[in-house]
DNA sequence: TATCCACCGGAATTTATGGAAG
DNA sequence: CTTCCATAAATTCCGGTGGATA
């Protein structure tokens, strides 16, 4: 049934965007620098999450590095600082610098090494307004900036005015895509991912509705419903395959967020998620009760309590644990049970009428 | 209603780690 | 090898906040 698991990944992009023409050729013309200039145009790509505006920028990006010899590289600015971010693009461009280098000799030899036009794609641009890196990269003659962010206006209005006006009129806003849209990019995985004839034009359409146009999401599902056919011994995709997929779809996103955080984000998790709900408070306690126990025999100590808070506001950032109220008010509950920390840790509670 | 107390999160400060220079 | 100095992570400090108590 599944032939190319590959296909599903969000690094796999088509030959062709479908349905992005207008933001592909905005997109191109904007960042190919003109004779005159000495680099291209900055854009700002903004939408809500999942409709693609990564894909948007690699895919098109990586065709004119292709097609026209544009330099470009794309930088993750999620959690990342200053000098992470200029470490980032210089190593792009050459040696990775030491990790030791001072925060202006960064920014300099970034002036010095640029020389010809490069195309710097920020993605989850929002977490940039905590640094000095967007000041550092507009004072690059060369550089040209790709920003892509969820809300266009509220993150104009959280850059320096000089950089914000960099961007007037190279704005591109991609919306949800409609049902029709979204079948017609999920059908191109079906053709090459999964076997022939599995899944139908109408229960892709289904799909394209039901997650409301978030494309990441219909792509996971449609994966989530083939093995759940396959699991169930079905030749082809069945509506009951369809119906328990999406829930499987989002379980893998945040399954994936966990993985990728460190063994203090597991412990926490773990806590809420035995708990059900648990307030501020008692959190704290259990961690302390149970800290000696599950840091036996590792490299890491436990955390003070404010060390704790921000590897919660981590798991919500992460979408994986859900916070309420103010001050003592505070509860935490985990929003998917089944998402588990693969770290052996034997937090469950001896008593259970704690 | 007034007051108290413990949690919350921002900011300042300390600690851990590791590459470079002497 | 030792010293120096950079960043990142963790801790300390503290004013703000809201439930609890009388």
């Amino acid at each position: 049934m599944i032939a190319d698991r590959s296909v599903f990944d969000d690094t796999w992009s088509p030959d062709h965007l479908l349905h992005r023409d207008a933001a592909v050729d905005q997109l191109s013309s904007a960042v190919v620098p003109s004779r005159l200039q000495r680099r291209g145009q900055d854009v700002l790509i903004s939408g809500p999450p999942g409709v693609g505006k990564s894909v948007l920028a690699r895919h098109t990006l990586s065709q004119l590095a292709d097609d026209a010899g544009i330099q470009w590289t794309r930088v993750e600015c999620m959690g990342q600082t200053t000098a992470g971010i200029i470490r980032e693009v210089l190593a792009a461009i050459g040696p990775r610098p030491a990790r030791n280098t001072p925060r202006e000799d960064l920014a300099l030899s970034l002036r010095e090494r640029v020389d010809e036009p490069l195309a710097v794609v920020l993605d989850e641009a929002a977490e940039v307004h905590d640094t000095k890196a967007l000041e550092r990269l507009a004072d690059v003659e060369a550089i040209s900036l790709v920003v892509v962010a969820y809300d266009a206006d509220d993150w104009l209005a959280q850059a320096p005015r000089s950089i914000a006006a960099r961007f007037h009129g190279q704005r591109i806003a991609l919306d949800r895509y409609g049902v029709d849209e979204l079948a017609d990019i999920l059908e191109p995985r079906v053709a090459t991912g999964l076997e022939r004839q599995v899944l139908s034009r109408q229960q892709l359409e289904r799909i394209a509705d039901d997650v409301a146009g978030v494309a990441r999401h219909g792509i996971y599902s449609v994966l989530a419903a083939a093995e759940l056919a396959v699991d169930r011994g079905h030749y082809t995709v069945r509506e009951m395959d369809v119906d328990d997929a999406y829930d499987v779809a989002r379980e893998w996103m945040r399954q994936a967020a966990l993985d990728s955080l460190a063994l203090h984000h597991h412990v926490l998790y773990e806590l809420v998620r035995e708990a059900g709900t648990i307030s501020g408070e008692a959190l704290h306690r259990r961690y302390e009760t149970v800290a000696d126990g599950v840091y036996q025999g590792r490299q890491r100590q436990p955390l003070s309590e404010r060390s704790q808070r921000r590897k919660l506001a981590k798991l919500v950032e992460y979408d994986l644990i859900e916070r309420e109220g103010a001050s003592r008010d505070r509860s935490y509950s985990v929003l998917d049970e089944a998402v588990r920390s693969a770290y052996d840790l034997g937090v469950a509670v001896e008593d259970p009428d704690m």
